[in-house]
DNA sequence: ATCGCTCTTGCGGGTTCCCGCAGTTTCTAT
DNA sequence: ATAGAAACTGCGGGAACCCGCAAGAGCGAT
């Protein structure tokens, strides 16, 4: 068995590379980068069939270093290991999973016996082991009930790079009322409608607008590291369009 | 010497008590707590000349942990040991700060060496020893050139917390105009005037409004944690104007 | 085929926001 | 004392935004 690690937490990094040792007996390589380049590079020089991310880290996210290797070796088994749950990370990974892949998720303030049957769960017996608490922002990402669907989702994220409903229109290729359709539709998924707004004498106290990034903030639909990303995305965007 | 402790990192506390145990050779009393709430009551039992604090903990943050010792004892000397360099964080311990209180701000990323430094530094030699990059940071926000004043800063928190222009008049005091001229000036510092955005051939591609959330999360200058404790703030302030 | 659901589009109007202009107050510095 | 900077105010207009209504396209299920 052949375990490509990358964590850039200095701490956790060793204490990492101590459980691992530890809990998985044939480790025949074992490999330990601090970013995402660094682990993209090693995984195309060498041969590893097991590998643990973080999440979030500079440069390269976990969750795009997954995408180059799955990419690449669909049947890689990867145990994602993550100080959060933001959604955005989660709808990241659930996208660019392959239908038949084993992988993981664990947070990284489970005790370490968690993490110690994670990594045996995924890189031994082959399963898919899932946090409990990750697990259930993934069934509401999923589910169209409290959740939002990917149409809603890319309007909240262009409202949070801060386009203008006519910007938005010319990125994703609609008319100017269909993309205020979707911000229409997201404000009523985040409970803005009308009724749901405290009213002071002085009127409405909310500006849907930026209440519903707000509300993607503290809900945890979205983080600043999330946004910094997408912000990358958009600048290419612009540059090609303009 | 009686140190006390606050961080609710796992890992990141049972190493910050070793590197303590070694650096500082009188220590009578080591008390660790992993939240902020434990952090205040267990500085109430006993009495503490040197305090360690994590900023992001849950429920109370390092920052208010530390306003609440400095109130009760000015003379206690903080070590601030945390992640980021938030502007949020650095912004408001700058405001709490007692005239000559010793204090420390490190990075989590530093390496061992300047933890032991730092430690020794504030704690015995009684200097305030301030981070490299922190310091950075701590300047632009005093200064009027890059750093927005306090207004501002006042204005930008209730822009991100998805207030209406009405709103932030009635909470602070002002007309309604008055409040807009603040956000004026905001969108100025942030480098959103008129000639600054680009344009596309479908117009101004930016929302001024909810570029600058977008900004100040980019930039540093907010970050979701310290929104959430706003969000307490004007949840008090509603349910007193209403 | 027909219903139902989601997504889209144009239109119209009411609201909010953005901001230039101009006048006033307050505070600081020389 | 006087000049200058910073902040607040009212007014007014142009732009952007929010949204109800109605009609249509696409798609899967019965």
């Amino acid at each position: 068995m052949r375990l490509l690690i990358a964590e850039d937490d200095k701490l956790h990094r060793s204490f990492l590379e101590g459980v691992a040792r530890d809990t998985l007996p044939d480790l025949d390589d074992l490999t330990i980068t601090s970013d995402g380049e660094d682990a993209i590079a090693a995984f195309n020089t060498s041969d590893y069939d097991s590998v643990v991310l973080d999440l979030q880290m500079p440069k390269v996210t976990g969750v795009e270093v997954a995408k180059s290797i799955w990419a690449k070796k669909p049947h890689t088994k990867i145990l994602f290991w993550s100080n959060y749950t933001e959604e955005a990370y989660i709808r990241g990974i659930t996208k660019i999973v392959p239908g038949a892949a084993v992988y993981g998720y664990i947070l990284k303030s489970a005790p370490e016996e968690q993490l110690k049957l994670a990594l045996q769960g995924v890189f031994i017996a082959e399963q898919c082991v899932i946090d409990r608490e990750v697990r259930g922002v993934q069934q509401r990402a999923g589910d169209r009930l409290s959740g939002l669907s990917e149409l809603e989702y890319e309007a909240l994220i262009d409202l949070c790079l801060g386009l203008t409903d006519k910007a938005m229109a010319a990125r994703r290729g609609v008319s100017l009322r269909g993309a205020q359709s979707r911000l229409q539709h997201l404000y009523q998924k985040l409970g803005l409608d009308k009724g749901d707004i405290p009213i002071g004498e002085w009127g409405p106290s909310f500006n849907s607008r930026t209440r519903a990034i707000s509300l993607a903030l503290t809900l945890g639909i979205l983080n600043a590291d999330a946004l910094r990303r997408e912000e990358e995305n958009l600048k290419v965007w612009l540059s090609k369009a303009n």
